[in-house]
DNA sequence: GTTTAGGCTTTG
């Protein structure tokens, strides 16, 4: 007796007959993925397609799972050996009978032809590969095989689709139901409600869990689906067919979520399919998976990239055309207030020292102080350095927090709050982070990385600012002050509600604003001693920006912007020259009156003036 | 040896 392999026939769907047990091909125009039947077995229901059009309807039983077919999506490609034909309500069912086997092949037109298949020992060959391709491409053309697929990222409030997604934990709800925690790495567009279940009874990866849980969507499946989804293994790619979106508001909830069902039963193929590592979708899954970007990751890194470093190696031009000039003699000799234009020389200027002219300014009780020293920052950290962070305090509905002590001998206790947007942790350039612990070297490089950074120390039930003589706010490399007098600092958690904008922008001004701080501006104070033909006078320049064009409060931390007040200055009054020599400025200055008790003085005051570009 | 389901319109 030879072993070559037996000539197989293949019955074409249009020529089934009651009673028989056939080979054939077929097309899947609905499946439903094994499930656990009512009685001993796994069931699957498949209906078939081929170019004879007509369908046959199969019902499939086995105790073992791995022995039906590897169904996953309709349009794919079966051939089933052994399949006992019976008629029932007039028309062709096909069943298992004993021996049947399956292979299963993506219905991909030019995919590879590779069976699916638990058997061991299968024939496939030349001719079999053909009929394949030829179903393949009579299928392009003939089945809809656009599913109800989705994206966690395309759901919509009210529809049934089919995920392709991780499990990444599972947990005991009821003894009808019960709990799978996936994701697929995109971002549902509304909140999702979140199954209350006991921590004992939730398995899975604790902190991979809390790292994607604004990413992870709960999915109660129900019934019949309740056994197989505890059989699942944690980690698993899954597909879950025709989960139910539905929205819905608890009662103690303002806005409404969308819950995910999978609903009892197997009516349009409602059920789990487990998919194999090599299946294109789970690779493509994944790959995308992998680079998902976990923004709190990349936060912390950052953090702590900074942190190790720190511990291991320690003619001038005008507005007010109608303005003609007017001689310097004749403004001393009228009362203020007036507005003039004037052309004069600048004989000399104070502070020399241009960093000297700026100071703070508050608008509202109109002081002016000087820039605190950063040592001062410095102090103040130190000293509050020994409020150690309160652990009751992290991670709140708003912000994310992450402590650490430093491996330096001072161990000290740094606590990291990240102010979140939407449930979701943003890009460090657009980040606002609270800070405990920081020294100044510290917070300045965190705010270098991130949009703003707020240094902080903890009560008992709230974080608040620390004293104002340090700054309130970091951005970039500008310091933010309030003022002592006009100041009432507020809650931080008021900051919640900049953060609950669409695009919260982090302006200082209306960070102030809500944390009850009066933001002290940038000024240059300078005084300008000015002569013409006809006499001299003192103006003083107050200027937040537009003289020089340069914001005076990014002045202090740029040698760039320090030279280019200078050259300015040289410009303007070049050192060393007679006076003949000096060029002629035009500027509009405003006089006024300043009472004090023993006399009346008129000031002056240099406004609405810019240098233009080409002086310097 | 038998039963399971028999897709057909889902919703807790």
């Amino acid at each position: 007796c030879s072993s070559v392999a037996p000539k197989y026939v293949y019955t074409p769907l249009n020529h089934l007959k009651d009673g028989t047990i056939v080979n054939l091909y077929g097309v899947v125009k609905f499946f439903k993925p094994p499930y656990i039947s009512k009685g001993t077995d796994y069931c699957s229901v498949v209906t078939l397609v081929d170019p004879s059009n007509v369908k046959l309807t199969c019902s499939l039983f086995s105790g073992n799972l791995d022995s039906l077919p590897k169904i996953y999506k309709v349009g794919d490609i079966v051939r089933f050996h052994r399949i006992k034909i019976r008629e029932y309500n007039g028309q062709m069912q096909g069943i298992t009978s004993g021996g049947f086997a399956s292979l299963t092949f993506d219905g991909t037109v030019g995919a590879p032809v590779v069976p699916r298949t638990s058997s061991r020992v299968y024939t496939f060959m030349e001719e079999e590969q053909k009929t394949v391709e030829e179903l393949r491409i009579w299928a392009a053309s003939n089945i809809s095989i656009s599913g109800p697929a989705a994206k966690l990222s395309g759901v919509q409030p009210m529809m049934f689709f089919d995920l392709t997604c991780q499990l990444v934990g599972k947990a005991k709800v009821d003894g009808s139901s019960f709990l799978l925690k996936v994701w697929d790495g995109t971002k549902c567009p509304y909140p999702t409600w979140k199954v209350p279940v006991e921590a004992k009874d939730l398995e899975g990866e604790k902190v991979l869990l809390h790292q994607l849980r604004n990413l992870v969507v709960d999915i109660l499946v129900y019934d019949n689906h309740v056994r197989l989804a505890e059989s699942l293994k944690i980690g698993s790619f899954l597909r879950i067919y025709s989960i139910h979106t539905k929205q819905a508001s608890a009662d103690n909830e303002d806005v409404s979520h969308i819950e995910f069902h999978l609903h009892g039963g197997t009516c349009y193929g409602r059920g789990i399919g487990v998919l194999p590592e090599s299946n294109p979708d789970v690779k493509e899954l994944k790959a995308f998976l992998e680079s998902v970007d976990l923004t709190e990751s990349q936060n912390m890194e950052i953090c702590m990239v900074l942190f190790h470093l720190s511990v291991y190696c320690f003619a001038v031009l005008t507005d007010h055309q109608d303005l003609s000039n007017t001689e310097l003699k004749t403004i001393t000799n009228s009362p203020a207030p007036q507005q003039y234009r004037i052309r004069a020389k600048l004989r000399s200027y104070k502070p020399q020292k241009l960093h000297q002219s700026v100071k703070l300014h508050c608008s509202k009780c109109n002081s002016l102080q000087e820039v605190p020293d950063i040592d001062d920052f410095d102090i103040i950290l130190h000293n509050s350095a020994g409020t150690a962070p309160n652990p009751e305090l992290h991670n709140t509905s708003w912000y994310e927090s992450v402590t650490w002590t430093t491996q330096d001998q001072k161990k000290r206790e740094i606590a990291i709050h990240f102010v979140k947007r939407d449930e979701m942790l943003q890009h460090p350039e657009d980040t606002l982070l609270m800070i405990e612990g920081g020294t100044v070297k510290e917070i300045w490089k965190l705010a270098k990385r991130f949009k703003c950074v707020i240094p902080v120390r903890s009560t008992k039930d709230d974080l608040e600012l620390l004293d104002l003589s340090a700054p309130f706010l970091l951005q970039g490399n500008v310091k933010y002050y309030g003022c002592k007098q006009c100041s009432t600092p507020k809650p931080m958690k008021n900051l919640s509600s900049i953060a609950a904008e669409q695009q919260p922008s982090w302006e200082p001004t209306e960070i102030a604003q809500v944390l009850g701080i009066e933001l002290l501006q940038y000024v240059f104070i300078m005084k300008f001693t000015l002569v013409d033909e006809t006499g001299t006078l003192n103006a003083y320049l107050f200027d937040y920006e537009k003289f020089f064009q340069i914001p005076a409060s990014e002045i202090l931390t740029s040698n760039f912007l320090q030279q280019k007040m200078q050259m300015t200055m040289n410009t303007l009054c070049p050192p060393g020259r007679k006076l003949g020599d000096l060029p002629w400025l035009e500027c509009f200055i405003r006089s006024y009156n300043v009472r004090d008790a023993m006399k009346n003085q008129v000031c002056y005051q240099i406004f609405d003036t810019t240098v233009a570009d080409d002086v310097v």
